[in-house]
DNA sequence: CCTACCGATCGGTAGG
DNA sequence: CCTACCGATCGGTAGG
C-alpha cells in the first residue's frame, strides 16, 4: 500500500497557482480564487508567501534554471555542433513539456514582474539564448550549418519551441523526446549543410 | 501644406487600446488607464464603445478578417504548392509586422473573449490553420514534399511565424517581406523533398 | 489558518 | 463628453 504524504502547503500553493495563472493569465487570477481552489480563506496564503509577485518571480526564475540545467551538460559534451543543437532542441522542449503549467506562465506572464526581477529575468533570457547561439555560430565556422543570420535562426528555433506547451496535448501519444526529435528534424533539415 | 484630418474617436480608442493591451495585457489594462491616454473620462469611453470586450473582440476578428484576406488570392492562385506555401508565409508574416499591436492582442488575449466569441475565434482559427495544411496535404501527394505529420508540421508553421512580432525590431531594416522570406527559406528547405 | 477589515481600483450606468 | 456615483472586487494587513 502506498503511503500518500501531504505536499507542504508552499508547494501546493505554487502548483495551484501555476494551474490557475495558466488558464486566466496571472493578472486576471486574484489570490481569492487561489485561495478557494485550495480551500482555505484568501487570508491565509500569506502565512506561506510573501506576495501574489513572490509566486510568478518564483516560477519564471525557477523554470530558467530548470532550463539551464537540461542545457548545461550538453554544451560540455564532446559532439558534433549538429549533434549538440539536436540534444539542445529535445532537452528543451522536454522542459517545455514537462511542465506545461509553469512554462505557459513564463512564456506568458514574465512581463508582469516588477523591476529589479523584470531586468534580471531579460538578462538570464538573453544569456541563455546565447548558448543556442553559440553552438550555431561553431557549426557555421564548422562548416556544418548554412546559416545567414544567426539571431534571426535563433529566435525562430525558439518560437518553434516555446510554442508547443500550446498544442500538445499529452493523449496524442506523442512523447515529449518525440517532439524535440521531429522538431529538430524539420529544423535542422533546413540548417545543416548537407544532409 | 498637408492636411491632417483627425480621426474618428471611435478609432484612436481602437489603436490606443491596442497599444496599452499589447503593453500590459488586456486584464491588466483598465478602462481609467485607457481613458487618461486619450485625455478624457473614462465615463466617455462608453459613448464610443459599449464595453471592454466590445474592443477586445473587435481586434480579434478585425485580424482574423485580415489574415483570412491576405491568403484567400493565394490560395486560387496558379502556382506549385511550394510557392503557395511560400507566398502564404510572407502574407501572414506581413500581416503580423504591419499589425504589432493589435497581433499580439489577437495571439495573447483571445482567451479572454467570452462565449460566443471565444468558440467562434477558435473555429476561424482552426478554418485557417486548415488552409494551411490542405496546401501542405496537396504538396504530399504532389512529391514536392516530404512531410511525416502535417498537423506537427502546420503547427511549428505558425509557431515561427507567430512569434515574429515579440523580436520584430522596424530599426533592423529588415522589411517585412524579407522577414517572411527568411522564414520560408529556413522552413521550406526542411520541407520540400529536393531542393 | 481564521475573522475582520483596509484603502484602492475595477467596469459600467444615470442623467445631463 | 462630463459629474457623480454604483456595487463588486482587488492585494494585503492586524491580531489572534
Amino acid at each position: 500500500m502506498p503511503i500518500t504524504v501531504e505536499k507542504p502547503r508552499k508547494v501546493q500553493i505554487q502548483e495551484t497557482a501555476e494551474e490557475l495563472f495558466r488558464e486566466r493569465g496571472y493578472s486576471a487570477t486574484s489570490m481569492r480564487h487561489l485561495a478557494a481552489e485550495l480551500g482555505i480563506e484568501p487570508a491565509s496564503l500569506y502565512s506561506h508567501i510573501k506576495s501574489k509577485e513572490e509566486i510568478l518571480s518564483s516560477i519564471c526564475f525557477g523554470m530558467a534554471d530548470t532550463f539551464f540545467a537540461a542545457i548545461e551538460p550538453i554544451l560540455k559534451a564532446n559532439k558534433t555542433n549538429a549533434q549538440k543543437l539536436r540534444a539542445m532542441i529535445v532537452a528543451h522542449t522536454s522542459v517545455v513539456l514537462k511542465n506545461v503549467n509553469a512554462s505557459t506562465v513564463f512564456f506568458h506572464d514574465w512581463r508582469h514582474l516588477s523591476e529589479p526581477n523584470f531586468s534580471e529575468f531579460k538578462s538570464l533570457r538573453k544569456a541563455y539564448e546565447h548558448a543556442f547561439k553559440q553552438i550555431l555560430a561553431e557549426g557555421v565556422a564548422n562548416g556544418e550549418f548554412a546559416v545567414a543570420d544567426l539571431s534571426f535562426c535563433v529566435k525562430t528555433l525558439f518560437s518553434a519551441m516555446n510554442m508547443t506547451h500550446e498544442w500538445y496535448k499529452p493523449e496524442d501519444a506523442l512523447q515529449h523526446q518525440e517532439v524535440g526529435n521531429k522538431l529538430a528534424n524539420l529544423l535542422l533539415n533546413g540548417i545543416i549543410t548537407n544532409p
